[in-house]
DNA sequence: TTTGGTACTTTGCGATACAAGGTATTAGAA
DNA sequence: TTCTAATACCTTGTATCGCAAAGTACCAAA
């Protein structure tokens, strides 16, 4: 892999995208593509072939339950819903992510 | 994978383990062992078979040089030091680093 | 009825973190 | 001398993940 900037960006993203998701379905219900958009947004790029897998692994794991709904402007829609333990999950990454950002500042304390 | 709360934390680190690596010889020479040690020390678990194959990654990208050095305590020692390919390329890690957080900031902001 | 837009899904590939096992050097004990 | 323990470096095989690319399906408007 290049030593590009966008790759580096790309490399530290990884693993942080569960949580992100997480994070935007503990604000609001949401479907896929608005999934993309806000994440694109916040300077989160993602793109469909990782999203979709990872939203069937999360249901899987109970995190996330969804609903179908009709769309005036296309094909319905899957939105999906945090679970109660999809809250939980949330609680404890939040927990995880300040942890992780106190561990790269430990590092890079003297 | 399990929902532990290690398992969180262990798929938020992916990714960061390079950055951590140039961090810590961004400020002072270290070989692998003793670059576990501070990693340990910080909270950032990393084990050998993770550590060995980056650390000879980075120096085929050119970020790391090394030299043998004698131990009073068993075999000679690997140092590695950071390169001036590798001091560009913590300042853009850096930088990504501080995006990747304000992303995630946005992404939680109502 | 055909085209364009929206939305969901799957397949195959490359990269990486880790568990587990292996090699080599040194110092000190038996 | 030989064995053991500690230190240190390295490799192999596996699972997972993010992504590019291609595929399927629905709907509305031309």
């Amino acid at each position: 892999m290049e030593n590009t900037v966008e790759n580096i960006r790309a490399q530290m993203r990884k693993g942080l995208l569960d949580y992100c998701i997480l994070s935007i379905l503990g604000k609001h219900e949401a479907y896929a593509s608005s999934l993309i958009e806000e994440l694109k947004a916040a300077g989160m790029i993602v793109v469909e072939g990782t999203l979709y897998p990872l939203l069937i692994r999360q249901k899987n794991q109970g995190l996330l339950d969804y609903r179908w709904e009709e769309s005036t402007q296309g094909p319905p829609r899957k939105y999906y819903v945090l679970s109660d333990k999809g809250r939980e999950q949330l609680a404890q990454m939040d927990a995880a992510w300040q942890e992780i950002i106190d561990s790269v500042n430990t590092l890079k304390r003297v």
